[in-house]
DNA sequence: CCTTCTCCCTGCAAGC
DNA sequence: TGCTTGCAGGGAGAAG
């Protein structure tokens, strides 16, 4: 499911929930997901407070009272559900469960077990394998133009590759990858390398815009995505390209159909006319 | 270091 | 209807 608006989405919806509750019980309901769990997670989750839920490129952060950092990856479907009241009877690929003093239960589901969690010290988050090497958040003030095309330089990939790279910039995913090289009107298979000056600029400016777009209509959902309410999120009503293959370009001044091809095993949607 | 490839897992849609 | 096939939004790790 989720690129960097749902995870913001999922964000928005836990924060609420959880920020200043003391999380009262844990349950887990299998061992691992992609990886294990770490030993006792469960026991060291119990009694703390929640400081603060954060978000990290496509990783939910949840600071505890213990000084320890809950990482949590939703894989490709999974889902976080918040009950304030009796919930229902677990459902299938319900993995993890939590209750606070609130009242709250916040389960995580995620039937492809793509996703993982993990704990660890706050001290550890720096040199932390999974987020030491990220780049920028495109939705700060470390990202523009400039640091795209530093990022890019020397880069023989396609742009469309080298924007998945979340060294490069951190949170996009397949589906944004298209759509931000859609509005910044610049080929999927230009060289990476080649993307500087106002080129550069553009490519930056589509990324927050789309990525800001998103999060506005609450992400996207195509299979999996909900919000932590249950409810849809609206996006993909507004993609130009990802998914419409053979579809006429949305543009108003071209007439060509999109192209979906691969590239670097995974699909990319674009307009041969508008991007160059 | 950079780049490409494979694999992890389940669900779903399309094709037969 | 039922079966098979391919594909899906991510990222680690190995190999070239």
């Amino acid at each position: 499911m989720p690129e960097l608006p749902e995870v913001e989405t999922v964000r928005r919806g836990l924060a609420p929930a959880l920020e200043g509750a003391v999380i009262t019980d844990a349950r887990l309901y299998r061992a691992d997901l992609r990886f294990p769990f770490p030993p006792d997670m469960a026991a060291r989750l119990i009694g703390q407070r929640v400081v603060s839920v954060e978000r990290r490129a496509k990783y939910l952060l949840i600071r505890l009272g213990s000084d320890d950092i809950l990482l949590s990856h939703l894989g490709m479907s999974g889902r976080y559900r918040i009950y304030n009241e009796t919930p229902p009877v677990l459902e299938t690929h319900d993995h993890v469960e939590l209750m606070t003093d609130g009242g709250m239960t916040i389960r995580y589901n995620d039937p492809r077990r793509f996703g993982f969690m993990d704990l660890f010290s706050s001290e550890a988050m720096a040199s932390h394998k999974l987020l030491a090497d990220l780049g920028p958040e495109p939705l700060s003030n470390a990202f523009d133009g400039a640091s795209l095309g530093a990022a890019l330089d020397g880069r023989n990939t396609a742009i469309k590759v080298a924007l998945l790279d979340q060294r490069v910039v951190a949170g996009i995913g397949n589906i944004y990858a298209s759509e931000a090289l859609y509005r910044a009107g610049i080929s999927p298979n230009r060289k990476a390398r080649t993307i500087k000056g106002l080129r550069a600029e553009r490519l930056a400016t589509a990324i927050r815009d789309v990525l800001n777009d998103a999060i506005a209509a609450g992400g996207s959902s195509l299979r999996d995505h909900r919000q932590t309410s249950g409810e849809l999120g609206y996006f993909q009503h507004n993609f130009n390209v990802y998914g419409r293959g053979g579809e006429k370009c949305p543009g108003c001044d071209c007439s060509g159909a999109i192209r979906q091809v691969v590239q670097g095993g995974r699909s990319t949607f674009y307009c041969a006319k508008r991007q160059r």
